[in-house]
DNA sequence: TGCTAATTTCATTTTTTTTTGAAACCATTG
DNA sequence: CAATGGTTTCAAAAAAAAATGAAATTAGCA
């Protein structure tokens, strides 16, 4: 009877990690795709099938990195609200789940990634057309043709990622 | 006289090279949104403000690196079409331009970087399915629910994405 | 075919990014 | 309010990515 038991939680055990490790290698994978740091990847992918909340230091022990990797890629999860705190009672440690709705976390990297490069960019096409007009260079018309070619680009992305971005979040 | 004409392609010269640092910024943070190394940025941009093809030396003197590097480059560049080669007679050197269509960029990115991921996600997918089949653990619903949200992103990136790619080729 | 300019390749170096771990910092609790 | 457990920070180490440059290869020309 007891070797029975332990040989079911055994396989209940292992099939479980290996859930989770596919897991992790998925979204490994998927944030390194948004140039995010493995271990961040790796967080997400062990909360992300976790039943329970988790608290940093188990986090760390059960991916085998330091405790000052796990809290800045906690931190990095929060801030693009990957991840939120579940208040566990009796327990001092935070705990953590993933937000499992990542359509989300698209929308919040669009938001806080991309849209501020757009505007930046704007600035410099401005800064181009006035080169352009006060030195009026010979190829004016080359020159013209690229600027307003650059300038559709970021206006069509400016209205695109943010629609982009509130469809996602719906 | 003399004077005055070499004033006048002094401004003229300084003009055209404002808008190629310009340009050169402007793509070093585009491509580096994609994961692409600076230096592909930089020639990129380079290439994207010259009314003349460049032969391979020449990116490299005017940007400062090494032959090396521009011949990485350049080659990255090609792989994804975001440059050209134009016959210049009378020269061996191969002359580089740049493909000012960048959507199309984006487009062939989408095929050659996010596609093929998609892909191995799927197996993957499916080998947690079986795993959770098999093995039956405890949670099962839990494991369920998460998998079908991966399932559904997959199912969703993988309609949505060819539909992008084929918009912004046209 | 041999010569040379142009280009690619790749081992090494440099730079950048990520991780580590120990010290500093907080916040709870006895 | 001291002690302790939990968390953050940050300088230093390790790892990863990119650039260099010289040797190898290729391709055009005489």
């Amino acid at each position: 009877m007891a070797s029975e038991a332990s040989f079911k939680s055994k396989t209940l055990v292992t099939a479980k990690r290996d859930l989770e490790i596919e897991s992790i290698d998925f979204f490994v994978r998927m944030m390194s795709l948004l140039g995010l740091p493995r271990s961040v990847g790796e967080i997400y992918g062990l909360l992300y099938f976790s039943p329970e909340a988790l608290p940093m230091d188990q986090v760390a022990a059960r991916l085998d990195i330091s405790i000052g990797s796990a809290s800045q890629g906690l931190k990095t999860l929060r801030s693009i609200k990957a991840i939120r705190t579940a208040y566990v009672p009796g327990d001092r440690r935070d705990h953590y789940l993933a937000e499992s709705e990542f359509r989300r976390l698209f929308s919040t990297f669009i938001q806080d990634e991309i849209l501020p490069h757009l505007e930046s960019a704007k600035d410099r096409i401005s800064r181009m057309e006035k080169v352009l007009s006060s030195e009026c260079p010979e190829d004016k018309e080359f020159y013209n043709i690229r600027i307003e070619k650059l300038k559709r680009l970021t206006q069509a992305s400016g209205r695109l990622l943010p629609m982009l971005a509130k469809l996602l979040k719906l």
